[in-house]
DNA sequence: CTGTTAGCGCCTTCAT
DNA sequence: ATGAAGGCGCTAACAG
């Protein structure tokens, strides 16, 4: 006992036959339609048999065959999520708020990952199509055409989050990207900053990057300043990784006094290079991180950052896509309201 | 068009329907026999029918339909993960790390939260077992009798995680989290302090709490110290949750020289309260984590923890639940070690 | 309110 | 190497 597949090994067929609506059927007196409607329409079935009916599902543990009940009545109750990085912690924090949303409606979630790669990303929905999800939510706004030819040759539901939809073809749950880093660096810009670096991720097929860069580009233009391709690096989203992208900046010289920073996780790594350096911040050079996370928060100076509404985001879309599954529609898209939080990390550049 | 199910509301049941074996057999001029070896049993195909078949198939954007395949196979190469939180940073971790065993061997991972109620935790293991699932991985060593038999009753494989089982009923691929708090407090009481405080979850169905919080009190008891109650507080995994209770344990007197955390997030939110309450860290209190995140790693000063192989353990835990599917048994128990990290959040008592 | 009937799409003998 | 046929467990449609 206590193994997981029961006292033999195998393939698990020597386990007691698990039992269905037939042998609860048999035991209550019934037929199976009733043990069928006392699960899903209760209300139709005499209170007395209905009982009877309860008495034997626990008596026989009887728990419904998922695969039987979704090839019949054509729909699994699974939403797929697919994320490009389940460990990163903010959109950890969406996924939550979505499965929590889920769950309460009776829905269960199947989530996979891309790793920031689209066409794998076309991959793994399929593979979720074929498990029989029934609808999707998607992290991002851009993303390959074959996936958008997948979901429409299957009738399947999607939302799109994190981001905006300029055009509004798809149903998108989200936040401005690239209007956060426009007010981040005009209020940089403000502070008397002149030269400006940019710590990023890959921009490609990563919408949420690339929107935060031009962001920051945008800002430089409208107050006659550019970014110099030459202290903006690209990297992995990881701190390590970002801190040796911020020692190549604080080689160049002149120094930019600002460096603008895609998420908190870059500009934490930021600090660590500049502590390492003996820069100080905000003395020497202003740092800015996105999504205001703990660890941006707890830093010494803390990170001036911007709150992203990604919990929002996860409980929004998992309403947006129960909504669709049950024919009814939302807003086709929402956007929802960033907030820039100034901490110790920025300050006038020095004289 | 671009909504998400279809050019009409409703409940997606106007779609051009899917495409099935049938029809791919159909143009294929085969039987659908020979369509559903052409997929699983290429090799028992002449190779000019598979050509056709796969041109078939690729024009009708057919993808088997996951819930009739696990109906007819008893399979649907889904696997269950319920963890106590989607969005602790170190359950990510071993998700992820999951997820891409399983992903790379053509399973979907199917998630579920049960933020720490044994009893949430049976309700959504039996709504997996009902969606399907094939197998499952669970975080932690205690859990509800319930769930077990739940288990055994439907054939499932498990795995838990995070932790090791003692009486090595389970298959468990863990490590040793006593342990790990025992070791910490032995280099504290190295140090000299003999005045601890503890800073914890609540205990209540969390055995790594439990554990981390035993492994301390043993560490004080071989030692010839005790922790005094009065000296540990219990609350949610948040920051300032965390903060707050420090605030209680600093107004203790006489104050505790050295408070031990059962993770990195107390801890910090520990530092946060010191820092408040002008505590200088490691002068005037150490303080010590538990699973070395980057949280602590970039506080000033940098917190002493331990490294606990969380990907590992998400890597491992996967390959033995496959093992389990198909009928291969590793191990029944694997213990992977973890090793203590010692920064600068602690330091020898002041005089 | 309840039973009977007929498949959902696929895989798997068994036969050819 | 391929085809024909049956049935996995459930629910929807229709009777009664």
């Amino acid at each position: 006992m206590g193994e997981g597949i029961g006292d033999l090994p195998g393939h698990g067929s020597d386990v007691p036959p698990r039992s269905s609506a037939k042998d609860v059927a048999r035991l209550a007196g019934v037929s199976t339609a009733t043990v069928s409607r006392a699960l899903n329409l209760p209300q139709q079935v005499d209170p007395e048999t209905l009982g009877r009916v309860r008495q034997a599902i626990d008596k026989l543990r009887y728990v419904p065959h998922g695969a039987a009940r979704a090839l019949r009545s054509r729909r699994s109750q699974m939403v797929g999520a697919v994320v490009p990085s389940v460990d990163y912690a903010l959109y950890a924090r969406t996924t939550s708020a979505l499965q929590a949303v889920l769950d309460a409606a009776g829905y269960a979630m199947v989530l996979a990952e891309h790793r920031y790669d689209l066409a794998q990303e076309v991959r793994v929905t399929e593979q979720l199509v074929s498990h029989g999800v029934d609808a999707f939510v998607f992290v991002g706004v851009h993303h390959d055409p074959a996936l958008f030819t997948l979901l429409a040759s299957h009738g399947k539901p999607y939302v799109l989050t994190w981001g905006v939809d300029p055009m509004r073809r798809h149903p998108t749950v989200g936040f401005d990207n690239r209007a956060a880093t426009f007010a981040m660096t005009q209020y940089l810009v403000g502070l008397g900053h002149r030269h400006f670096g940019l710590l990023s991720a890959p921009v490609a097929g990563n919408d949420r990057a690339t929107e935060r860069g031009a962001g920051m580009r945008a800002a430089l233009h409208q107050a006659g300043l550019a970014l110099d391709e030459a202290d903006a690096r690209y990297g992995p989203i990881d701190l390590y990784a970002a801190a040796g992208l911020m020692h190549e900046i604080l080689a160049r010289r002149p120094r930019p006094t600002a460096v603008v920073c895609t998420n908190d996780v870059f500009a934490v790594g930021g600090m660590l290079a500049c502590r390492e350096a003996g820069v100080r911040i905000p003395d020497d050079l202003s740092i800015t991180g996105v999504d205001n996370t703990d660890l941006g928060a707890t830093q010494t100076p803390p990170l001036t950052s911007i709150r992203t509404p990604v919990v929002e985001v996860g409980r929004a879309a998992g309403e947006e896509v129960i909504a669709r599954l049950e024919g009814r529609f939302g807003e086709s898209s929402r956007t929802l309201p960033f907030e820039i939080v100034m901490r110790g990390s920025t300050a006038p550049p020095r004289r």
